[in-house]
DNA sequence: AATGCATGTTCGACATATCCGAATGTGGGG
DNA sequence: CCCCACATTCGGATATGTCGAACATGCATT
């Protein structure tokens, strides 16, 4: 492993939208290294286009970022596959509707499309991580896992957030075979005692759990629309996992076209 | 400067939408790089979250990346700022428009409302690098830069496109001079001949040309409509670039509330 | 204006992480 | 069942990153 390489993570992450611009001291007292350490890694990002500088001496995420994600977005992925579901869902439901996937351990919001019925959900934006084992995505995402990778999150301790939060790994296991067999995971107020979620899976070609939709709601609204919603979802999910297994065979064929050479030549300069 | 991770950089060159997926020695000799070595950079992408590797072997770009992208929209972001202006002036034209940054002496297309008139103007996608000499907001752009940086495009040949396409540095130079003195630009047919298009330079609270926001019409259109497209495209530069100034003063603030921590401890796992 | 400080940037010798060929896993097809 | 292609691991020669200190630069204060 390069150890190099590994060095950006960190920095990468300092990058938030609450500080999304860094000199190289500020930078350096926060990782604990050299100034000219962190100059380094921070002048070699640049190159690589992953950070830009437009003041001298500001580091802020660069353009590169941009690319990346839009080729992701064009590529197959999930996100544009499930955009359009998520989109009726909420148009039906009038709820808001979001898609996870599974980080490291974490749960990665990476569509969000909110409800005409109430702006609420707030601390679950696009891009954030959550722990997984106190919301309805995280458990569809852990009950999906190899059991050697659900342990990486069970053997440390299961952070409570509200009075329903478990926190006990048994029974969290226990909780995740039930979503297993029945494909379908509640949220009852374990993030946020007022807020309530019915989750389920998206699934690959082979079965694997890949992501997962949810549907938030109010606790006022749960119960009468519980039934309704548990459908819609796993509905929702069901479209979109036979989309994913239908795969990229669309329309992402032809893209350069005349008056555009394609253009590999040298994008770096001097 | 950091080689190692300088290396980086022509690996994510090869992740494009229409080869969104690698294997090692597929990479190895499209690199001219031993099989291991690739490995190497590879599985070290892989930890940072750059890239991800859903089926075994097989390596894509990563979630980290979405995150990131996520951070810059909502940090102040050129592209945040300027889609309701773009919106509305597409609404008023029915034509489509563009916003462009400079990145490394190329234009890249960052933000695209299809216009409700017509769909034409593909090949310049969001995400894509452009030459920035035979377009609209690539002159503009150019116009803005130091002179310095002007010739590190000036300086190498100018790619001839179309019998339109400015070839010669001395005119270009010129043409340049009158973007900046006049601050409009025109595409009279320069990248693909049957396409016209008008562009304005978005500043920075000092001045500086930091985008250019571009209308782009089929040749039939262009004459009559010449006059009112410079206007909306100069009112609407000017608009973003009032934006800008005004700086993140907005609404971003307060993101954590109640039940979701900071969460700035370990996102990386053994 | 001039001075001082804080910060970004460069340099070079030492320590160490990277490189790459070869050996070892691993999965799929014949 | 074997074989092949590919991904992955290993280890020693060597190129590479590290970090303190010097240098440059911009800003704020006197």
């Amino acid at each position: 492993m390069l150890q190099t390489v590994q060095k950006i993570g960190p920095v990468l992450d300092l990058f938030t939208a609450q500080r999304p611009e860094w000199g190289v001291s500020e930078m350096a007292s926060a990782l604990a290294l050299p100034r000219s350490s962190v100059h380094a890694i921070l002048s070699s990002l640049v190159d690589t286009g992953l950070l830009q500088t437009r003041s001298r001496g500001r580091y802020r995420i660069g353009w590169r970022v941009v690319e990346l994600n839009e080729t992701m977005r064009s590529s197959v992925d999930v996100r544009t596959l499930a955009l359009p579901t998520l989109q009726a869902l909420v148009k039906a439901q009038r709820e808001t509707a979001h898609l996870a996937v599974m980080e490291n351990g974490k749960v990665l919001y990476v569509e969000k499309v909110i409800g005409t019925h109430n702006l609420i959900v707030r601390g679950a934006h696009v891009g954030t991580l959550r722990d997984a084992h106190c919301s309805g995505v995280g458990k569809v995402l852990l009950a999906g896992e190899q059991p050697t990778n659900r342990h990486s999150v069970l053997d440390r301790p299961l952070r409570r957030l509200t009075s329903s939060t478990i926190v006990d790994p048994r029974k969290l296991m226990a909780e995740l075979d039930k979503v297993k067999t029945t494909g379908i995971a509640f949220d009852h107020g374990e993030t946020v005692s007022e807020v309530r979620c019915v989750a389920a899976p998206v699934t690959d070609e082979l079965g694997s759990v890949i992501a997962a939709i949810s549907i938030t709601v109010p606790i006022t609204r749960f119960p009468q629309r519980l039934p309704e919603l548990t459908a819609a979802v796993t509905a929702a999910a069901h479209e979109v996992s036979q989309k994913v297994a239908a795969g990229a065979s669309d329309g992402w064929s032809l893209d350069c076209e005349d008056g555009f050479p394609p253009d590999d030549d040298a994008r770096r300069s001097a």
